[in-house]
DNA sequence: CATGGAAAGTTTAGGCTTGAAGTAAAAATC
DNA sequence: GATTTTTACTTCAAGCCTAAACTTTCCATG
């Protein structure tokens, strides 16, 4: 045996490390292209868009730019360009924050509710039909490894 | 219990598969953003390079565009603009088939070859590296369920 | 061999994404 | 109170990505 290298039958365990994130790469893909095909088709939406209004309606009070650019994990500029566009489709408004000039509140408007509220509905189902063929354990099973996976992760940004 | 709802514990199947789906697409984010970053910092490079590279380097013989597209599941167009950039820097080529106007062969050069195999070894360390969290039970029950998983939804498309 | 359709690629418009640069306002420091 | 630094956000350039339109070439059918 190798020095250093932990072997599992007779593969070294970074070769499956490897395989292991190929195939989850290839699992998230064919998942959110659905979704991407799905809001696009039937709602004329993208993911980007959806994922500010869920933040969005998450906080009816309002969430400032850097809020949301901090839980999405997405740059600044970038959310300055997603809520223009919801802006101007009336989906979501930009409220003045008293005594802070640079920020500004972003909310759903009414319209923006409506529409997420049945988007996250059909997003639901379509998650559910999607992973239909994994049952509770297995479902228990990866959610417990993908929790420490993901500490560990955060742990090292 | 409600009818048709399986449950787990006290949560409904569909709520399950739900939060699973986003703590894979967090895994997903969180390993693909560090890719992303150390491919720009440390390689001037990118992870849609760093796949049509790996494409490429899997056929020496050279890959039509349309044959790259279908295996890295992007648009034709996607594809033109990467290898042209690609060529650009000298890292690939087009060939040109004989008997066939219409098409070419796209060929890593042999500095091509030489900077994918410079990059797909720190990669595969990478990967090793935020990993390492998982032992080899984990790996083999996740790559097992993801593996079925992927096929139900490719049989789905 | 003419012609109509299929195939291979490219181009284009529009949206997403980042890092970097820029603007303005607030806060801290002197 | 003036100056510096930090904070909040926007703008910009460049790459990625898609669907749709387009060009060129190939091929099948009459």
């Amino acid at each position: 045996m190798t020095p250093q290298s932990v072997e599992t039958g007779d593969e070294p365990l970074s070769k499956s490390r490897l395989r292991l994130w190929l195939k989850l790469l290839k699992a998230s893909n064919l998942i959110e292209d659905q979704i991407r095909r799905r809001l696009r088709d039937q709602y004329q939406s993208t993911l980007p868009r959806f994922d500010v209004m869920s933040a969005l309606s998450r906080s009816p009070e309002g969430l400032k730019m850097s809020q949301i650019s901090e839980m999405l994990r997405v740059s600044n500029g970038n959310v300055t360009g997603i809520v223009d566009r919801l802006t101007d489709e009336g989906l979501a408004l930009r409220v003045a924050v008293p005594g802070d000039r640079r920020a500004s509140l972003v909310r759903l408007t009414p319209k923006g509710q409506a529409a997420f509220a049945e988007h996250a509905a059909a997003h639901e189902s379509w998650i559910d039909d999607m992973l239909d063929g994994l049952n509770a354990d297995d479902v228990e099973g990866m959610i417990r490894r993908l929790d420490y996976l993901n500490e560990t992760l955060e742990d090292k940004e």
